[in-house]
DNA sequence: ACCTGAACACCGTTCAAGT
DNA sequence: ACCTGAACACCGTTCAAGT
């Protein structure tokens, strides 16, 4: 009945290579080496290909169109997330750590922003990491859909944070930050509405980093506090 | 000391038209109706002025780049949501509104997914509702810039919520879906995990709809009764 | 003040042809 | 089985030139 199947990497049956040529594991490192320099915008066919000193069109006898190509790099993003054991350390804090974790990975490798919930993520690594989750929140007493819930609302609010943090610092982070001009940016854009600017405490302008940080754990926390009352009887 | 100054829309002073060509409110909902019927990648210079029975290039008299007629329509989806009054429905209310408000608009236009955290929202609409949710967030009795995080958490969490079910409904929406295909997707994929398909409940692919609705909520009553626990002296 | 077309430097992808 | 180059149908943006 569907006109055209669910299509992902993951799905369909990769070319068995027996030897020669090159492998996927190589292309797939590459493309994140470019990935990581030179952005999402730095990856184009042709340049990966020069990257490996191939023709621009020879990846597509390896990988069926870019975007299957993004799947798997995405995948490897997935792959350094680190998610505790719950039994050494206790649900709370095995979710503290990967959801900082999470926020790491992804600000590593700022172009998987663009990627995360765009792209189905049913490689491997991510795989292990659902996996893992899903024991977290077993043993924190979630039972039947709430174990995928709270999975889903954690990454959520990690990627949901981390996004837009990612944009800061691929506007700021080539340039010098003059907290003044970011300020009477704000300032600018909220004239209408003086009551915020009033209220509004400019010196979240000192030190971003710093604010991004605290605001994350205040985050955090919060939904950790939200997430264990629903396990109260 | 900046190498190039932070650049939106929302600074640069625009093109004073005393009358006469085309003005930016048009330009700007003609790219809202074309990002609506076709995507985000469906809208192009070239296909925007044809739509306005102009040159491809003539819209860079009134734009300085395609994202800043990106920015422009992205302040749009903005206006389309509502943020109650906190002092008639109580502050937990008024933000659970929002909340939905927020999904359902970013539903509407699937597009300001991929703009969502990537591009400044220093709009005019966008700073509307930073207004107010200010409001609501100083009105349930946080202080300084517990008020700002309350707000980034909020967003934060329907954002990372919603990025997801915007790529699900892409993927889905122009085809018949089918639990079967999808449930034979996902053990396949989770095969090398046999604990975890063991203990999932393949019943969410039934309805995925109905499931994501009852996510959604679970997580929002979650951080709701996390920031209220914020609130406790 | 506003609009145009040609041109530049890119894209992803297809495909017949090579080895 | 693997790789290639040419070709197609696109992009965003610049710019000199028009009115």
């Amino acid at each position: 009945m569907s006109s055209k199947p669910f299509s992902s990497v993951w799905v369909r049956e990769p070319r068995k290579s027996a030897a020669p040529g090159r492998t996927r594991e190589e292309i797939v490192a590459a493309a994140v080496e470019l990935l990581d320099q030179e952005g999402l915008g730095g990856l184009s066919m042709r340049k990966l290909g020069a990257k490996l000193d191939a023709g621009a069109t020879s990846l597509y006898w390896y990988v069926a169109h870019k975007d299957e190509l993004l799947e798997l790099a995405y995948d490897e993003v997935w792959a350094e997330m680190t998610v505790p054991d719950p039994d050494e350390v206790g649900w709370r804090d095995a979710t503290s750590v990967l959801a900082y974790s999470m926020r790491e990975v992804i600000l590593r490798h700022p172009w998987s922003g663009d990627l995360i919930g765009r792209l189905p993520a049913l490689g491997p690594h991510a795989m292990r990491v659902a996996d893992r989750m899903r024991r977290m929140f077993k043993a924190a007493g979630f039972k039947g859909f709430d174990v995928d819930f709270a999975g889903s609302t954690l990454t959520a609010y990690v990627f949901g944070m981390t996004i837009p943090e990612i944009a800061w610092n691929a506007t700021m982070g080539d340039r010098d930050y003059d907290a003044d001009e970011m300020r009477a940016t704000v300032r600018k854009a909220a004239a209408a509405h003086p009551e915020m600017l009033e209220s509004i405490d400019m010196d979240v302008y000192d030190d971003p980093d710093a604010i991004r940080a605290l605001c994350f754990d205040f985050g955090l926390v919060s939904l950790l506090d939200g997430l264990e009352r629903r396990l109260a009887p």
